[in-house]
DNA sequence: GTGGTCTAGACCACC
DNA sequence: GTGGTCTAGACCACA
């Protein structure tokens, strides 16, 4: 997994987790990867994914079962989705518009950018 | 000035010069406040000044005469929108397109809240 | 270390990191000294090692991995090659000329000082 | 005239001086331009060239009489070559040397540039 | 432990 | 007055 240096590396893995749970990969109420797993498939200290599943389990995504792993919650699909919205909504739409406005950009130009990146994300 | 504690107080001068150049209050060619008085201005260290100043420098959107001060590069508008576009292309549409991918959102929908914003931006 | 007064100081530096490099010290794609300890080995404060690093990784010749430390990259010997040779070429040379043109001295007359140096460096 | 950025402007405004002095252009105990001719020439304040006169002043490259002006002094050929040759020997050499070292080049090959650089400077 | 940022204050050369 | 560099010391997020 590669990494954009424009965000701390355990929320980027938090991020991965969220997608898993969104596009269903990864049912409610069911196990995920340990740390030791996620560690060394992702390529980082575990300690990385230690907090990135502390960050998850603080905002009711995963939780822990002492002895035996990491679950989704039952809600995992409704709060990450709450997660991500709050996310794109509070930091990412402000800085969007922004940009948008100064270099002159209507939000009907992006949809055909947007449409290539869903082909190529369903392939 | 306020500052958001997502991004170096440093690059924010920066965003904040190039938006005084896009939005063509400070024309090419022409003579920027001096480091100190910025710092004054923007209440922060004339260090942090200075830091944004190299930034801008090294994208050639300004540049130095020794012992006079700050100049807007002669093609500064056209520096300062390169410069702003490639952060929207590398760093804010990737994660922009992420989010409303997951999130079921169509491009469309981000019109009324954009108009919106430009509306206060206008007055 | 000793510094010149001629030049500033984390130029210096980065100038010590590149000869390290070229001298093949210090082998591409491997960890160089933190900014700490290179700041206490050449005693000057880790904002000035920080600095010339900073300049180095502009330059290509090493980066980072956060929360690791500075690595030579992997093409670190030709990158600094490069630089050195730039800096040569664009710096050095039109001085040098100029000099030799204005005192009549030729390029062989250079060669007994130079050799002299070399034997003081390779000893 | 234009100015590299890696020197004082006034330290290239004495050496031009020193080569005008070298070229003959500039014979001794002769006037030289004043103060304001020579800023207005090469462009810049008033006070940087006053800087090198003075400085050449000290090296008694040039004398200044009183009310009349700037004048070459009687040997003003021999502590110009003085002058150039000292800076040649004490800070260009020594850094030349390093810089030949580290890259591998030897005087020899310097010979073809120095000829072609000549050549330009004749014609 | 690592780098990254910021402040405060100083000194310098230069224009 | 201007920018440029350096120090000392602090705090932070990250691995």
């Amino acid at each position: 997994m590669e990494f954009r240096e424009s965000q701390a590396i355990y929320l980027q893995i938090a991020d991965y987790v969220c997608e898993k749970i969104l596009l269903k990969d990864w049912p409610p109420d069911q196990r995920i990867p340990s740390v030791r797993e996620l560690a060394i498939q992702v390529e980082v200290n575990p300690n990385t994914v230690m907090r990135a599943y502390d960050f998850l389990q603080q905002e009711q995504i995963i939780h822990n079962q002492r002895g035996i792993g990491f679950f989704t919650t039952p809600d995992a699909l409704k709060q990450a989705a709450r997660y991500r919205r709050s996310v794109f909504v509070e930091k990412d739409l402000p800085q969007l518009y922004r940009s948008l406005f100064l270099l002159g950009i209507e939000p009907d130009e992006l949809k055909p950018g947007f449409d290539k990146y869903k082909k190529q994300n369903f392939s």
